[in-house]
DNA sequence: TATAATTCTGACAAAAATAGTAGGAATTGA
DNA sequence: TCAATTCCTACTATTTTTGTCAGAATTATA
């Protein structure tokens, strides 16, 4: 049930230029330095990031980085599931029909219900964190530190 | 973020031999056929639900398995991490020290605590469901269809 | 216009984890 | 005794993860 490093570097690396793009784009070469992630796997990360519509990228010298939307409209669920894939714990957690070809229970699947309120409750909480709590978060600590 | 199949087919084993047992030790031949899974890999599973003292195994002939609890008393969080090891999202979600060394931040970590917030809500949905629950679900069905 | 700073794209590869299998020893009820 | 069973230790194929690398495309700026 481990989040992969692209979910973990990724999620890292959006606060980073959620915070630092404020006024003109964040280079991934800085992103990079800052988070300690290399560039190239930085550049995979962001592939994803675009797909997702989440960032938006400024080709060319002096280009980089934003975000598509204010940070307090994009929760840790949209960023996390468009680093990670679907997070349920089993295949069969999201889909409607049955899972017997996933798991090979016959019939009624015991375990089911237990994938499904595992992935609710990881939905829950990830989609309501937002991407700005975690700004503030950070700007909390820099002051106390 | 997904189990493996460790958690997955070890939890059916588990419920399995939860509700064959009753009276005598179930073999993992038994639960074998039933389960679809194959014995050698049954065998390492009960190794570590041996380990959790969740199971306990009678040897040889009419051998088997049994719970060494009342299944109301074991929940699926103890089944799981007795299978997968600590549920965590990331290492540093449980530990109580700065998570430097494992996410490469420098000072407060952003992002640790959505980390944190991950592991707590698994936790609390798989520490409140009871074997019993899913035994009691498997009879229900097992009535209708 | 030349150059340096960037993103973009696709291929590749090492390492780690997963998902098992295989063989045989030990135990025990019938 | 023998058949059924757990126990134990290796082994291995496959898949996933975690990146790297090379170079093309784009663009601000000197």
């Amino acid at each position: 049930m481990k989040l992969s490093t692209k979910g973990r570097y990724g999620l890292r690396a959006f606060v980073d230029i959620a915070i630092f793009s404020k006024e003109t784009p964040v280079s991934l070469a800085d992103v990079a330095k800052r988070q300690d992630i290399s560039i190239s796997y930085l550049e995979q990360l962001m592939t994803k990031l675009k797909k997702a519509n989440l960032v938006q990228a400024v080709r060319g010298a002096q280009g980089g980085y934003e975000l598509t939307k204010d940070p307090s409209k994009i929760s840790v669920g949209d960023v996390l599931r468009a680093l990670e894939g679907d997070l349920s714990p089993v295949e069969c957690a999201t889909e409607e029909e049955t899972c017997e070809h996933s798991c090979g229970a016959t019939g009624h699947c015991t375990t089911r219900l237990v994938w499904k309120k595992i992935n609710d409750s990881v939905n829950d909480t990830i989609n309501n964190i937002f991407i700005s709590e975690l700004i503030e978060d950070s700007k909390r600590s820099q002051k106390e530190g």
